[in-house]
RNA sequence: GCGGGCGUGGCGGAACGGUAGACGCAGGGGUCUUAAAAACCCCAGCCCCAGGCAUGCGGGUUCGAAUCCCGCCGCCCGCACCA
């Protein structure tokens, strides 16, 4: 096959463009709004990219899976729906502008052309047509739309919060956005600070969403059990305590204070209680009180991140308040200001018991407060018993408590209780850790929240028919702050119902909402309302979502809730977004560091065979981290648009799959790249080498085929029964195995058939295509000469007969430990393989004579003696 | 601290409780070539080699365990002053 006229290689670079164009020509991945039923319905869906300007090798990794799901179903039958649109809005594109003097718009349309063109090149089964973008103002319109419909369905807030803030930007910050108690651009320390914030009230639905859980078959286990542990659901009891006088001035006055425990037997062990320094009862000892207000202060500036509370020491500042014990006659305990008692959680109150409870045992030992023991451990003696340094959290008998004496844990908790209820002074609760999402950001790239403030009218929602609610272009980013908030105009209307003049909402909604609804949206893109009953109806949930496991908690969390709160206003089908969840691993690389702390490039060091490195320019050894995540700053990312450039996107995608299961992460390696595309000119030359000498199309099988045309067949339907097998399974490195196999296995069969040859070779065309549908393309192009794209074939059936095989080697054990192979017929009855395996060589020199005891036989499988 | 997961060659990994290490990467040897690239062929867990030892370590269940159970050790991830 080297004649002058054939090129020895697969030219991917025009064939690849070639067949992309031949799908969009023949629509082949167009899906109804609305299917007609004649075939089953399978969504497939990636999270839809934040678009950065380019597309990264986790991208590469997660479309690939998502295409191999959905061009796979295709074949299988389904009709298939698969999207592709843009996470959109978000604070780099503001940075961008404030750096580089761009528009937000601007600067994300253009990233998303570009990525857009990225993407295509991947050869990835999209149907283009449905393609949005959340800053589209027909998309974020009527994301408007929903909000009001939430706000008249009683699922939105308005509240006063706690918020971080960011004192120089002047901007609420998230959790996340606060690193080391400092605003993450700023670097300013961040404050703790009450404003009024909208809010969507998904602890409405908290039960639900916990519940539901367990239904998600198709969700990895520990996705589940993150939401579980982050939705928190403790039982206990709520307990109010009366404050022996009452304090605070005007109409902040107080007589009680209410606390939240999971264990309310141990209230005899109570020593003190506890306030958050944001509590109202706090404010009110402040008053007059500078010292207290100082603590307050102190604790309010620290700030709420993990690594500030990690160090910060238990410290509290006693109230002079008293509270009377609810079930102790006469008793009083002091009420203390805590830095450790979470406004967030509870009540943002505790009662202290500390010989049940380290945190409060540390806070007592401290400020030399009392330690009853009141929880006697199994074995112990009540008498010799005393808490140290720490505290017995374990279930025992409770004593020292009065009428709960005696009592085990859950009976006293119950005892407790119903003691409380009786008397009025509480109840049994189940407290839940979830809270309310705070939705409101002071930004301008994202979605106006549609309502207006009117010094008589109060909160209006701005009139449907005015929506969209736009974004002004016009706007100041050299200002610290919500450039909409310093917009001249913007912001001013009349109010829709008494024509005075209102103010516009300049908060915009936090981004997570827009990615809340997406995947509903998508079934009818362009409806002019949210959503399209019939399609969102027909096409939801959404059969396989794939994406990075860091959206394990908010966006698929939020997801549930929103598509619960839609199912609940009757514009959906289904209470649960997403049917089945894949979660897939990173893209690695290896990093490379010089000795004076240099990053290098990959393409700047030379790699020894032991994995060793050098600087190309120096020569000098330079430290290797494998697996290292790929970043800007250690120089170790690798560009798709490269990889493509240089092997084409077959092979980048072949790598991807192959390399280990694609929930792990993954190494990419220059050495496996290359291992792929090594493959798939091999096939490609395989399909060459073998088409002179091929029958023609649908060639009849020999009547009476020989023995390498058996094995060709056989070895063609055990491909295609194990390549199903994997791809159903996820495990499409075995899939590429399987295929692998396949290939090593059609170049030894020369002798094999035409029929066979040529079945197997169309096998291996058909069976690469949700891996590398261009080369099968090309392969098929090659094998069957205008009959069509492989991406409109139906996927192939395996021949159970063909795959059998017609002699077995089974494994011959004795005592469990192998000792010979002997080869049956297939059918070979157990008589027939017990004599075989004695016979063996081997066998018979390891039973040594010995009567044998105990025969086992597993047809198909093994033959064990027991001597 | 609480919760979860994972330990198999030099590396990625395969293996319904049934021949451990498929397949690939890296490696060694060879063929072809003036040479290189490309391609192709062969070898390859370890050892005291008709045998023995090997799936982190120690037990157990079983005719048989990488796989199931118990206890350690190590690594990874999530949550975390959650009352």
């Amino acid at each position: 096959m080297n004649d002058s006229t054939t090129p020895a290689r697969y030219d991917f670079a025009t064939a690849e463009p070639r067949w992309q164009q031949a799908w969009e020509e023949g629509a082949c991945f167009a899906a109804p709004d609305v299917p007609d039923g004649s075939k089953p319905k399978y969504y497939v869906l990636e999270m839809f990219p934040y678009p950065s300007g380019k597309i990264h090798m986790g991208h590469v990794r997660n479309y690939t899976l998502g295409d191999v799901v959905a061009r796979y179903k295709r074949a299988r039958g389904f009709q298939v729906l698969h999207p592709m649109g843009w996470d959109a809005f978000g604070l780099p594109a503001e940075n961008a502008a404030r750096e580089r003097g761009t528009h937000p718009a601007a600067w994300t349309y253009q990233n998303i052309a570009n990525m857009r063109a990225e993407l295509k090149r991947m050869g990835l089964s999209i149907e283009w047509d449905r393609e949005f973008a959340t800053c589209d103002p027909s998309y974020y319109g009527q994301q408007q739309k929903l909000f009001l419909e939430f706000l008249k369905a009683g699922l939105v807030e308005r509240k006063e919060s706690w918020v971080n803030w960011d004192p120089v930007d002047h901007t609420v910050l998230a959790n996340e956005q606060v690193i080391d108690g400092r605003g993450w651009r700023s670097g300013a320390v961040v404050e703790k600070k009450q404003l009024s914030q909208w809010f969507l009230k998904i602890t409405k639905f908290a039960p639900e969403l916990l519940a539901a859980l367990d239904g998600l078959e198709r969700w990895p286990e520990r996705v589940k059990l993150m939401q579980a542990n982050w939705i928190g659901r403790s039982e206990g009891a709520r307990v109010r305590f009366a404050l022996e006088a009452p304090v605070g001035s005007g109409g902040a006055g107080h007589e009680s204070v209410e606390v939240f425990t999971t264990r309310p037997d141990t209230l005899f062990g109570m020593s003190f209680l506890a306030v958050a320094a944001e509590h109202p009862l706090a404010a009110a000892a402040a008053e007059g009180n500078p010292e207290i207000a100082a603590f307050i202060a102190e604790c309010r500036s620290l700030g709420t991140s993990e690594a500030a509370i990690e160090q910060a020491e238990k410290r509290g500042i006693d109230t002079g308040l008293r509270v009377k014990h609810p079930f102790i006659e006469g008793a009083t305990f002091p009420v203390w200001v805590a830095n450790f008692v979470l406004m967030e959680y509870g009540t943002g109150a505790i009662f202290g018991c500390p010989s049940g409870d380290q945190r409060d045992l540390d806070f007592a030992r401290k400020y030399g407060l009392p330690v009853t023991p009141v929880i006697l451990p199994p074995g112990e003696d009540p008498a010799s018993f005393a808490i140290g340094r720490t505290a017995y959290t374990e279930d025992g008998t409770l004593y020292n408590s009065g009428f709960l004496d005696g009592l085990g844990t859950a009976e006293g908790k119950r005892a407790a209780i119903d003691a409380l209820e009786k008397q009025g002074a509480g109840t049994g609760v189940v407290n839940w850790r979830l809270r309310d999402w705070g939705v409101s950001r002071q930004r301008y790239w994202g979605c106006p929240i549609p309502v207006l403030h009117c010094a008589a009218c109060g909160v209006v929602p701005v009139p449907e028919e005015q929506l969209p609610v736009v974004l002004p272009e016009d706007v100041d980013f050299s200002r610290p702050g919500n450039p909409l908030d310093h917009h001249p105009t913007w912001k001013h209307v009349a109010c829709p119902h008494c024509g005075g003049a209102a103010r516009r909402e300049t908060d915009t909604f936090d981004t997570f909402v827009d990615s809340s609804w997406y995947f509903a949206r998508f079934t009818a893109p362009k409806a002019a309302t949210p959503l399209k009953a019939e399609a969102a109806r027909a096409w939801l949930p959404v059969d396989q979502y794939i994406g990075g496991i860091e959206h394990a908690i908010l966006h698929l969390l939020y997801s549930r809730f929103f598509t619960r709160a839609l199912h609940g206003l009757d514009l959906l089908g289904t209470p649960e977004p997403f049917a089945g969840l894949f979660t897939q691993g990173m893209v690695q690389h290896a990093s490379y560091k010089t000795q004076d702390g240099r990053w290098l490039a990959p393409d700047e060091v030379d790699v020894a065979a032991d994995g060793s490195a050098t600087d190309k320019e120096t020569g000098l050894p330079v430290l290797v981290a494998r697996n290292d995540k790929m970043s800007k700053s250690k120089r170790n990312t690798i560009d798709p648009g490269a990889i493509i450039d240089r092997f084409g996107a077959d092979t980048a995608r072949w790598f991807i799959l192959s390399d280990n299961p694609p929930e792990r992460d993954m190494e990419w390696t220059e050495s496996g790249v290359s291992g792929a595309f090594r493959f798939s000119q091999r096939l490609w030359r395989l399909v060459q080498a073998a088409l002179p000498a091929l029958p023609a199309p649908e060639a009849p099988h020999a009547a009476e085929p020989d023995r390498a045309t058996r094995d060709l067949r056989r070895a063609t339907h055990r491909t295609i029964a194990a390549v199903t097998e994997a791809l159903e399974g996820f495990s499409f490195n075995v899939a590429v195995a399987r295929i692998h196999e396949f290939a090593n296995a059609i170049e030894a069969a020369a002798e094999a058939d035409g029929a066979a040859r040529r079945e197997a070779l169309e096998a291996v065309a058909r069976l690469v295509s949700p891996m590398m549908p261009h080369l099968a393309e090309e392969l098929w192009a090659l094998l069957r000469p205008g009959a069509g794209l492989v991406a409109g074939l139906p996927w192939l059936d395996s021949d159970a007969e063909l795959a059998k095989a017609e002699s077995i080697t089974l494994a011959v054990q004795v005592l469990g430990k192998l000792r010979g192979t002997i080869s049956v017929p297939v059918g070979a009855d157990e008589a027939t393989v017990f004599a075989a395996a004695e016979a063996e060589e081997n066998v018979q020199r390891a039973i040594d004579g010995r009567p044998i005891r105990k025969r086992i036989y597993v047809p198909g499988r093994i033959v064990n003696f027991v001597v």
